[in-house]
DNA sequence: TGCGCACGTAAAT
DNA sequence: TACGTGCGCA
């Protein structure tokens, strides 16, 4: 979730990118992900609470044993990503969600509200016999606990993969192991990291070892809107105010408008009285809430390996103490903060997490290991929840009180912080779970509840604020227990089966069919024979997938694996002769693993030619040559860019035919100068080409009312009228054209700072007059 | 009228 | 996450 729409803006600084160019780096890996992904193979069992027909299968066929499968099934899945980075030579550092941050209880809550609705839908449609249906409800309403997290750990320990519980968010944990220089980037699917201020994230990792890269080094070089002096704090601020986890977002203002208004007003104070002096209604709370998000992206808790402690992502200033700011969440001893790190213990409960070993009567013995709450019966993980609706909540939980508040801001001294409404939490389990909560931090014999359902829960308001007021002792936010609550699982449901055999949607599914294998992998070379498919198949095998297979014939939704394995497989051929290390920045469109795969052939061939410049021309994105692509290229608007006027100003030109022709030529490589006319280069050019040439030529036509005469001019002497050459008008500079492209084309988010010329006092001018002659005839 | 944006929905993971 | 739709603005 997160900010929604971040990729899209930074669309074109996105590089595609494989994995195996990082070998020898290590990548903080953001687990709950691939914990996520993988447990959609499990969807149904998940969903359900209880073992599957699938389960039931096993030569042995107890309850827990099965719900211990069911556990172990997935973080098998995701030990397979695991091992890929490692085939490529990266290593992995595991970061797993800790607590639940007050700041995101609003968020969490929703979330909780929509998985709780699934499942039941889900379980309505299983009962119905509509099992696929049920699976993809199923599948929307997973949730990853500490207990499954912690299953995975102890594989991670045994395979000595590094990795860290963070106290809170992971988000803020990765950007912590970047900061201190333990990892060389984040791979993460999560667009938040660039708002906690990662600096290099990898992201869309597909099972290839094909993934985008981001680098904060090149935000100046977005196209989508000129991040030129813009500030971590600027971009932050912007994603903010369109909407995080931690806020909503303000209505009609998506990243662009947010972008726009930060432009011009500078601050989010100036913002919203813009807003409202336009007549939009925004909460009195608004402010507060911004700087409460902002506060948490910045100075959320996490643990720092070296110190052994948890530390503030980003120390404070002095301006203000962790007290203060309740909603970044509770400190933790560094004892206990160890435990969390470590994963021995629930970040949330505080409790030992106790492993337990499978008892193997499994052909391949191996410690699988699964974190049940101790003496907590199974069933209990079924019941019934006492979520209160919204409906019938105590309005008076919404509301503060403002003799509560004055306290609080001691006479408005301090920053008034309201922690977010929880509205899963009526106000007579608020004492209940107050009192517990705090005797559970000292982690001994908390009542249980089901982890799913812990997660969810956080402080109440009121003891929350009475911390801030009064407590001199840093507590945690923390949970409570009293409250079986809703939880992913379902209650109680009927133990009737689907009749027809469960579908399962498994993560290695998608690379069953053939369409999915990517066409740039020599096909027919890799499968040799089926034996070798087989063999290769084991080198992303682990023992518990081999045995699911054999003892789960009828289960199909593992069957794509050896397709997947045989893919790796030809990644691993394909490893040997890529030296070439190619796709780097081959193309900065949606195509990247295409091109890249492409790129990636050591012959770079016409089909992949034609394939490139179809994509390069509609797209109007300046793409490096495929053909110099060798070198290991960065694209064009990477490189050392040591004035970005000059930047922007290429940029633009771009759009103008001439340019944009010989921005084709240089990306085919095929015209001898860029200064190719329109016509020669249209001739070289491939239908789509043309017609890409066409569509972005428009663009540029109405910004240059003056350039209309210049064909008429070019008809006049078609027409062949004896005109003296000298008295010809040379096609030169018209100034007004010069002026038009050196304006910003199209959006004006394209525009260097204050180019909208709405609010020019506060902006400082880039210089306006730029040479244009060396461009002029270029 | 066209464009850009936000937002809702469907599909894929 | 991608796509389609509708709204608001110029």
């Amino acid at each position: 979730m997160g900010v929604s729409g971040l990729l899209p803006l930074l669309k074109s600084i996105q590089r595609p990118t494989e994995l195996k160019k990082c070998n020898g780096e290590i990548l903080a890996v953001d687990a709950y992900g691939w914990l996520h992904r993988a447990a959609y193979s499990c969807a149904v069992e998940l969903g359900q609470g209880k073992p599957t027909r699938r389960l039931v299968s096993f030569p042995y066929t107890l309850l827990a044993k099965s719900v211990l499968t069911r556990y172990t099934r997935y973080v098998t899945a995701a030990m397979h990503r695991v091992r890929m980075l490692k085939h490529f030579g990266v290593t992995p550092y595991m970061v797993f969600d800790g607590d639940y941050l007050p700041s995101k209880a609003a968020t969490e809550d929703s979330r909780a509200k929509k998985r709780e609705e699934k499942t039941k839908l889900a379980n309505e449609l299983l009962k119905a016999g509509k099992s696929s249906q049920a699976t993809q409800e199923f599948q929307k309403c997973i949730d990853i606990t500490p207990e499954m997290a912690s299953t995975l750990i102890q594989e991670l320990k045994q395979m000595g993969v590094p990795y860290v519980v963070a106290p809170y968010e992971a988000d803020a944990q990765l950007v912590y192991l970047e900061r201190q220089g333990l990892v060389n980037g984040i791979l993460s699917d999560d667009s938040d990291l660039l708002v906690f201020g990662a600096k290099r994230l990898l992201t869309k990792l597909d099972q290839y070892g094909n993934c985008i890269e981001i680098n904060r080094r090149d935000f100046c070089a977005c196209r989508e809107v000129s991040l030129t002096g813009w500030s971590d704090s600027d971009f932050r601020r912007m994603a903010i105010m369109s909407g995080c986890d931690y806020i909503e977002g303000l209505p009609g203002v998506g990243l662009k408008t947010a972008y726009r208004m930060l432009r011009k007003s500078k601050t989010p104070e100036r913002v919203v009285r813009m807003l409202q002096f336009e007549g939009k209604r925004i909460s009195e709370n608004y402010l507060t809430q911004f700087y409460q998000a902002e506060l948490t992206f910045l100075h959320q808790w996490v643990f720092c390996p070296n110190k052994k402690e948890l530390v503030h992502l980003t120390e404070l200033d002095g301006a203000r103490t962790a007290k203060e700011m309740p909603f970044i969440g509770a400190h933790v001893e560094p004892e206990l903060a160890r435990g969390i790190a470590t994963g021995d213990i629930n970040p949330i409960t505080k409790a030992p997490i106790v492993i337990a070993t499978t008892p193997s009567k499994r052909r391949h013995s191996q410690t699988t290991c699964i974190t049940q709450p101790p003496r907590k019966p199974i069933t209990s993980y079924f019941k019934g929840h006492s979520r209160v609706p919204m409906g019938e909540m105590d309005p008076n939980c919404f509301s503060v009180d403002p003799q509560r508040v004055a306290q609080i801001t001691d006479g408005g001294l301090v920053p008034r912080v309201f922690p977010l409404p929880r509205p899963y939490v009526d106000s007579a389990g608020q004492a209940t779970s107050a009192t517990i909560s705090t005797p559970r931090r000292t982690s001994s014999a908390p009542v249980r509840t089901s982890p799913t359902l812990r997660r969810r829960r956080t402080e109440p308001i009121s003891s929350m604020l009475a911390r801030v007021a009064s407590s001199p002792a840093p507590t945690r936010a923390s949970d409570d227990n009293s409250l079986p609550s809703p939880s992913g699982a379902p209650q109680s449901e009927p133990p009737n089966r689907p009749k027809k055999k469960v579908r399962l949607c498994d993560e290695e599914g998608d690379v069953d069919g053939s369409p999915k294998r990517s066409k740039f992998f020599p096909p027919p070379k890799t499968k040799t024979s089926p034996t070798r498919a087989r063999s290769d198949a084991y080198l992303f095998s682990d023992d518990s997938i081999e045995e699911s297979l054999r003892d789960l014939p009828d289960f199909d939704g593992w069957k794509p694996l050896n397709k997947r394995e045989r893919s790796i497989a030809i990644f691993n051929d394909e490893s040997q002769p890529s030296e070439q290390g190619p796709s780097q920045g081959s193309t900065e469109d949606d195509s990247q693993s295409t091109s890249q795969n492409i790129s990636q052939n050591t012959e770079i061939t016409v089909p992949s030619q034609t394939k490139e410049d179809a994509l390069a021309v509609p797209t109007d994105t300046v793409m490096p040559p495929p053909m110099s692509v060798k070198p290991r290229p960065r694209p064009l608007t990477t490189p050392s860019r040591p004035n970005l006027s000059r930047f922007t100003f290429s940029s633009r030109t771009s759009s103008t035919p001439s340019s944009s022709m010989s921005l084709q030529s240089s990306v085919f490589s095929i015209g001898p100068t860029p200064s190719t006319g329109p016509s020669t280069a249209a001739s070289r050019m491939t239908p789509l080409q043309r017609l890409g040439a066409r569509a972005t030529s428009p663009i540029t036509s109405p910004q240059q009312p003056k350039s209309k005469p210049r064909p008429k001019m070019g008809n006049d002497l078609a027409k062949g009228l004896p005109v003296n050459p000298s008295f010809v008008p040379l096609p030169k500079v018209d100034m007004a054209e010069v002026e038009a492209l050196n304006r910003p084309r199209g959006s004006e988010d394209q525009i260097i700072p204050d180019s909208d010329g709405e609010v020019e006092d506060e902006l400082e001018l880039p210089p306006r007059k730029l040479n244009l002659s060396q461009f002029a005839f270029s």
